[in-house]
RNA sequence: GCACCCUUAGCUCAGUCGGUUAGAGCGCACCGUUCACAUCGGUGAGGUCGCAGGUUCGAAUCCUGCAGGGUGCACCA
């Protein structure tokens, strides 16, 4: 027996020297397992894209319960003979990234980015990107992810630019990528448009206005901004309403607050009459739903708002800030006797995401990805659409997900997708920051050029606009694949088999995926999505910096070891469900890692006590116990094909410690004490065939300590746990 | 407003989509320990499965309603 055993288990001294073997063995390349006859060239292949972390600093806790989860998956395949291989990448996380650095250039250097110009800034943050990365990676490999580092992809690098650019150029030409004015969510703080996921709504307590636009004016209207009213080119009011029967078609002008105005009475189904006084002033180009009805209505739009959330009418509210605007009108209409009733009511603000400022509704020319626009699909493998049909993104995204298709773990999330695909509008992808993927369109006077490279000729001026960062992790599945080359890579592992990530990114991400495979590819990205709850503190709160509650899994690790800290993520963590983690979990799952240790020191001591022989005949009486243990194999194993990966964690531990140490073990010392040799041989040959099954079956959960456990055996069928064959479950 | 989920032991949660006396971990109480392991072992207490109906031979599980908690989407000016 190895001496080492004579010490607790010390997963600190064990974990980097085991992953270095691991890494240089070259399994985690599903080309050298076929190489060494590890698997078969025509085995199923078996892929997994990691959901790149963002390279805005660290990876926290939710990114060590997806790296836990997917590696377990990845492992157990890989044990099965599947030609498994799961890609690592990163994310350039374009907003977030840029935003990161900025401040801290107002922190350290007290500059802006337009301090530094274009050029100099983009340098800056693909200097931190870099270290950024390096600390990923570190972290990412310290889990015991099994990643393949020779396929590593950044969503953009060269290739991926590659993919971007032949991406927007193919939708461009479908007519799916459309330029046009339209009111966008604009965030006065970062200076860019961001789409309607980056938005959250906050219940704020707001007042809301009634009054008239001047004395003479015979409908009142009611309001949250009447700052905005300057900006009104109608009053709307329900056709049936008898009120307002009389003004309906008839147009008015009238000085408000200082800025002349001119407005028509237009009827239109879609105002409550029991709203308010049930007449709305109309703001086409402030509000969304108002630039709806400005349409129907061929009503035209005044803006009266800029970038920079100040007003741009003339008079004494120009340049004046939006809130400050709101007071000064305010005390107005009351100085007038306009004001006819204030009241405070809760109203829910969009406000930036990334930023926290209150989103600011303009009209800007911009690009958007239309997701109601039919087109051709050339080419299609997606049930219920087929090839050379005439269909929408939206239809796409919806017969995805589907039998025969999609399938999502927890199945109740199918219902949220269906539901948010229902409300999809279009989808605005340019941003005006520096760093990401700069928009592949080129003008020259009113000639505009879209292609993968710059036209040729001179003059020629590319769109100063960026990407929205999930366009291009929208290619993730493909780009990662070497796509638009139709490589091998691509013919076999796309689709992927399975896409797991946190639920809170489902719209996020999931369908942008669906929507840039199925019409690029013209198949589904993945056929599997899992997805894993938030890790959440002991008492359920959100992880975060403001709180000081966060988890750093480096440390769990350094305190505990890997495999503990994979465990206390894996174990209670149904999916979809949020997962509450506190250090004192950790730590008893730190035991049960040395605990197996123990048993396997027991086994390995009266292993070499007897001379193991693997021809010894079991006991009659044993062969019980080894069915017992089949049995849980089978359940394990039909747990980790259905997802179920804390139920067979759980039962894996249970048996381990309860039934194999607490009773096995221990009715065994009886017979291990006796001088009964040939029972002595039986027993030591039964235990140590348990022993090796239960490694097999721990090893994708706590890959760390079973490797280093099966290094020390003195039999074995293979030379690295991580490529021995899963047991059979018959 | 629309939709989804949750409510089971003191705490955190399982209960694999109807089937015998409802389980685990942690915690708690008591006992034990000359050795694989104190990073231990044994024993035990503890549940009207949110509430009220219904379907069924049978319900924690299915249906309806109610209450409390949470989440997503939309949003009325």
């Amino acid at each position: 027996m190895d001496d080492k055993f004579l010490k607790p288990y010390n997963p600190q001294a064990c974990e980097d020297a085991i992953y270095e073997r691991w890494e240089t063995s070259g399994y985690f390349n599903p080309d050298v397992c076929v190489e060494k006859g590890v698997t078969k060239e025509d085995a199923e292949p078996y892929s997994i894209v990691l959901p790149p972390p963002n390279v805005t600093g660290v990876l926290h806790i939710g990114h060590a319960a997806m790296l836990a989860i997917e590696d377990i998956l990845v492992r157990y395949h890989r044990m099965n003979g599947y030609r498994t291989l799961w890609i690592p990448g990163t994310d350039h996380a374009a907003i977030a990234t840029q935003a990161r650095v900025e401040k801290d250039l107002q922190k350290k250097e007290k500059k802006t980015r337009h301090d530094l110009g274009r050029e100099e800034f983009l340098k800056r943050v693909e200097t931190f990107a870099q270290e950024s990365h390096n600390t990923i990676v570190h972290q990412v490999r310290k889990m015991g992810s099994s990643l393949d580092w020779g396929r590593e992809a950044f969503t953009l690098d060269e290739t991926r630019q590659q993919a971007v650019h032949e991406a927007f150029k193919r939708f461009y030409e479908l007519g799916l990528i459309v330029r046009g004015d339209r009111i966008v969510n604009w965030d006065p703080k970062g200076q860019t448009v961001i789409s309607d996921d980056e938005i959250v709504y906050e219940e704020r307590k707001t007042m809301f206005y009634t009054f008239r636009y001047d004395k003479d004016f015979p409908i009142a209207i009611s309001t949250t901004r009447p700052e905005t009213k300057v900006g009104d080119t109608a009053v709307a009011v329900h056709p049936d309403d008898k009120r307002y029967k009389e003004y309906i078609g008839k147009e008015f002008d009238a000085v408000f607050c200082d800025v002349p105005i001119h407005v028509k009475v237009i009827a239109d189904n879609s105002v409550d009459p029991e709203f308010g006084t049930g007449a709305l002033g109309v703001t086409p180009a402030h509000s969304v739903a108002d630039a709806d009805m400005a349409e129907r209505h061929g009503l035209p739009t005044v803006p009266v708002i800029n970038e920079y959330a100040r007003m741009t009418v003339d008079g004494h509210l120009k340049d004046m800030k939006v809130n400050a605007a709101r007071e000064t009108i305010v005390g107005w209409l009351r100085t007038e006797r306009l004001m006819e009733h204030e009241e405070e009511i809760t109203q829910n603000v969009s406000t930036a995401e990334r930023t926290g400022a209150i989103i600011e509704p303009l009209p800007k020319l911009q690009w958007f990805v239309a997701v109601n626009k039919p087109f051709v699909l050339e080419h299609s493998n997606i049930p219920s659409i087929e090839s050379g049909s005439t269909t929408t993104l939206k239809e796409i995204m919806r017969a995805s997900v589907a039998p025969g298709a999609i399938h999502i773990t927890p199945e109740r999330f199918e219902k949220t997708y269906y539901h948010w695909i229902d409300n999809l509008r279009d989808w605005c992808i340019s941003r005006q920051i520096w760093y990401g993927h700069r928009i592949p369109v080129w003008y020259k006077g009113d000639k505009l050029y879209v292609g993968t490279t710059a036209p040729q000729g001179e003059k020629w001026e590319q769109d100063p606009d960026t990407l929205d960062t999930w366009f291009s992790s929208g290619l993730w599945t493909f780009s990662t694949l070497g796509w638009p080359e139709d490589t091998s890579d691509l013919r076999t592992y796309h689709p992927t088999s399975v896409l797991e990530t946190g639920y809170d990114i489902l719209f996020f991400w999931i369908a942008r995926m669906i929507l840039m495979s199925g019409a690029l590819v013209g198949d589904i990205p993945f056929r599997d999505v899992y997805m894993h709850g938030l890790v959440r503190d002991e008492k359920g709160r959100k992880m975060s910096k403001s709180i000081g509650n966060t988890m750093d899994p480096l440390d769990l690790i350094a305190k505990y070891g890997a495999d503990a800290t994979r465990l206390s993520l894996i174990i209670g963590a149904a999916a979809g469900n949020d997962i509450k983690l506190s250090e004192q979990r950790v730590k008893g799952y730190k035991n049960f890692s040395n605990k197996l240790w123990n048993i396997s020191r027991f086994v390995l001591q009266y292993a070499d006590e007897v001379k193991l022989d693997l021809k010894t005949p079991l006991h009659s009486d044993d062969e019980k116990l080894v069915d017992e243990l089949c049995e849980l194999a089978q359940d394990v194993t039909a747990d980790l094909e259905g997802f179920r990966l804390y139920l067979a964690g759980e039962k894996l531990y249970h048996y381990t410690w309860h039934r194999f140490a607490d009773e096995i073990l221990e009715e065994s010392k009886a017979v291990l004490a006796g001088k009964d040799e040939t029972a002595k041989k039986q027993r030591v040959r039964l235990l140590y065939d348990m022993l090796v099954i239960q490694l097999k079956l721990l090893h994708p959960f706590i890959p760390f300590v079973t490797e280093e456990i099966w290094s020390a055996l003195p039999k074995k069928d293979a030379d690295l746990l991580m490529i021995a064959r899963w047991p059979d479950t018959k």
